[in-house]
DNA sequence: CGGTTGATTTAGACTTCGTCGAAGTTTATA
DNA sequence: TATAAACTTCGACGAAGTCTAAATCAACCG
């Protein structure tokens, strides 16, 4: 998989992919790191950066800006939007509804990839506020 | 207008807002920083960062991701998306089309605002790339 | 007007995310 | 096997943003 697109497999990055796929989460490349040391405990910081940016751009993993604290990673390529609560700060997939999520009028721009965000407070959060602003 | 919303008006807050309200661009907030300097060099960075946030929490202006290296400031209200080129890096306004952009099914949580960002290579971007690679 | 209180500003240290460069190692090629 | 190219590693570095403590400012009230 990884031959097809050009890179070479080795075994970081089989490491990072493989973790990332059984991950539904969407991780930071810092969880990332901390993740895949505990089976690779020599990979270093920057090869997990280059690893997810070489992922990135050769399309098998998606790269959120969802959180303004840190750039989050997505396995999951099917076409979805995320969510993020302001109260637990958690990201949670959510589904885009209309059939051209992408329709955006790009003015001459060559458009690649289109994110859609949402922020706001989770259901879970929602039922605790509740109970305290009650 | 900042009493309005709950905020001391301050003469740093209204340098802030001021300067934001009249460029037409995405400014980080060093940029912002940097900026309102010029007229009022004793502002520090963490007012201006208190600033934008409690701007931003008002209502007043908006707080972009669309940059992974840096949070952006938006005061132009209406609705609309935002396109980074991958070339220039540089950030551009964009139409929606869709009447309803924002319809996301939130599975139970409370949706407070929505974002659109798209990626790609810019027009004028587009027009040097090809000469070269061409 | 002068004093008190609470909010705001300031400066700078600090944390964290991410990048860079150089040297060593691995992989592919011949 | 020899060589070149790609990759990994480590640590230093840079930049974005946060935090704290002290000083300052704005509002309120007698």
């Amino acid at each position: 998989m990884l031959r097809e697109v050009g890179l070479v497999p080795t075994i970081q990055r089989l490491a990072v992919l493989e973790w990332l796929c059984k991950t539904e989460r969407h991780p930071t490349a810092d969880q990332v790191l901390t993740a895949v040391r505990k089976k690779f405990p020599s990979i270093s910081r920057a090869t997990v950066y280059n690893t997810l940016d070489a992922l990135t751009r050769a399309g098998m993993v998606l790269r959120l800006t969802v959180d303004p604290t840190a750039t989050r990673y997505d396995a999951d390529l099917k076409p979805h939007a995320h969510f993020r609560c302001r109260v637990c700060q958690k990201v949670y997939d959510i589904e885009l509804k209309a059939e051209k999520p992408i329709d955006v009028n790009a003015a001459g721009h060559l458009v690649e990839s289109v994110r859609t965000y949402a922020y706001g407070v989770c259901a879970s959060c929602r039922e605790k506020e509740g109970r305290i602003d009650a």
